[in-house]
DNA sequence: ATATAACCGAGACGGTACGTCAGGTCTTTGA
DNA sequence: TCAAAGACCTGACGTACCGTCTCGGTTATAT
């Protein structure tokens, strides 16, 4: 997940793969007990029964850490297909509310977040984990939604990309704001309003953009 | 701003007013060059020509005092009457975007919204600071629209607030989204695609709720 | 001790004056039952009852907290009169020989002494501290005899002076390097053949040097 | 020198004779650059081009390392044949202050008798390779002094080693101490006064003894 | 005018975590 | 079996910031 082993190294006592896996469960339950901001690197390296130089050898801080602790939680999510777009997106909408209801996410996401604002590689770290990671889950539903012919298909490729941004940008936002922000759970009522409005948008966007 | 001074105090030296000022833009100021997580009190103090006891006399701590000195960014939001729903929408979004771009707003917002995920007072503190303070927005946009007949008059009030919510959600956190996480400026172009979903969304939502 | 209160500060609280009595007792503790090189300034501070904080803003390290740790062992050493020349010099070498037996000071002098060859301040720290300091014990026996006729006056004061630092270099070190490296009770038969010795050999030279 | 290998292993890889030397001289080297409290085993094996095991299988630690390294230093001290047995004291005291002089010597040495006070063992390695080992030297000189007739045979023997010990602690007692602690040069000037006062106190009081 | 009371600055205080480093041990590949 | 390499655990390092406290001193109102 961190690092693509640069230098393969032929010699000298290999690093633990099981130290790697602690590490990330001991964060994630460190993250639930006493949130990020009194989340202690030495904490961490206790809980995993690992040595705070271990858990430094691999990892250069506690922002890297933790963006790889809940990246793994995002990797759950799936597209069940459920026949149509709005019920599609309801389906994965939910279950993204789901995972952010989780103290590990809410907590340590948008603290590193607020960190990458400052940090451009971290910020590069949580684009490649979390937020292109997730992408496929929009490329999919709109393939899903083209086949059944509820989106017209792509013609020009840059503003394909462009429009799943913004879908992505939307969706995340609306949910991450609902649940953390508002502090308001994201239930089925609140995520078929939403949803209504998504995709009447996106029907009515993307027929303006073809007619 | 901060507690409304339980007890007025008749006898002894009254607070000094302008200390209150220079804090909150010293905060600022040390938020745009250190950003949160290396802020300190003690630097602040400093930078306000003030001691640490006269700040910790005022606010409780850290999370507390970025709260203020943020909240007092967005009360120069404003809604400009630009003729239609749409517009009006855009030029908000445009607005916000701008403050968020700004790094003081950037790295102070979401670390205490991430740190409010865990301090039940702090979430509250954001709320009413911030949050609720600028739902007039989108109340006095519908207000507007409805005047123009773009959208229909309410019925239900809880359907009417919960709708007001919803939008605010999807506003703000799509912004949000789009400028801290994706780190995309949201330029003109992309407030436009957002504010055409938005505002078909809404309209198509609408119909359905009165039809 | 340490510093002669280079500005005397007006404001600000003032430095507790108890906590400088506390560490050094509580360094002369920690060198009895864990020696030099298992001494840590933590353990100093957790046994004085104060913050390890409070232990670095008044001295810069071990080794100038040691000095002075030590140097307040060496201040109760004195000459008593007991009539003759040898018969004082066996008395206050046998101080100094009892001195040297407690552990805080043979575990804690040689040490400082060692980091002193490679640190020009911490070896004058140690002259001013323990070795100018005792030199008053020479001075007072060399007068004491003149006095008594057992020397004869100085006439060169330089010469005086370099008699001083080998009369201190002999004594000492053979003390030292009977405690520490032979490691042999500088018990009363040994101080008796040292002084003899030494006595024989003042008188000697002295004679050499006037006739 | 550190241990006479008490199985002498008929099987597997001999260990390299060549590492020994290359790890004791790296020892000494690393005391120049570094003095013993900065000296890392870590750190000498890489001087010596050996592992860090390769070393922890031969000395139990730093300290048992430093008295070997410094211990070889002193085995080129020898005692010239000058005429008289204060030319002799001052030919042999003069190379000592010159071994001395050297910042390998003089900032090991003192660390490990600093170290000694608190480890038997440690005591007994450095009485067995320094300390008993230059005693030669006084044995040396003495017997020759008798053959010219400037000391009166021994009659003695437990009296004998007594004054062999004493004489052993006040030159290098004295002379250490001039180094290290006064940390002056102890210059041919020096060394003459010193052994003035030697020389006639051992002669006055080995005629106290005989007559 | 003179208490009284809360304020102010400065800075020391007891703590806690930091990120680094050295000490020794263990585990690998290779000679 | 030893050697080299390097990961491992332990524990101390010296620094920084926390939030509290203790000073000497300053403004206000309330007598």
């Amino acid at each position: 997940m961190q690092s693509s082993t640069p230098a393969p190294r032929a010699t000298g006592r290999p690093r633990s793969a099981a130290a790697d896996a602690a590490i990330l469960a001991a964060t994630r339950e460190a993250l639930v007990e006493l949130g990020w901001s009194k989340l202690t690197l030495s904490d961490v390296a206790t809980r995993a029964g690992v040595a705070k130089t271990t858990l430094y050898r691999r990892w250069s801080g506690k922002n890297e850490l933790v963006v790889d602790a809940v990246a793994e939680l995002f990797d759950e999510l799936e597209l069940p297909d459920r026949g149509t777009l709005g019920a599609d997106i309801e389906g994965v909408v939910l279950q993204f509310a789901a995972i952010l209801a989780r103290p590990e996410a809410k907590s340590g996401l948008m603290a590193v977040v607020a960190e990458s604002t400052r940090d451009e590689a971290l910020r590069e770290r949580i684009r490649a984990s979390i937020v292109d990671r997730q992408k496929r889950l929009v490329l999919e539903g709109r393939s899903r939604a083209q086949a059944r012919g509820e989106l017209p298909p792509e013609t020009d490729e840059s503003e394909s990309s462009r429009t799943v941004d913004l879908i992505f940008d939307v969706v995340a936002g609306a949910v991450v704001h609902r649940c953390l922000v508002s502090a308001e759970p994201a239930d089925e009522e609140w995520v078929r309003s939403f949803t209504t409005v998504l995709v009447a948008g996106l029907a009515a966007a993307g027929n303006d953009r073809v007619s």
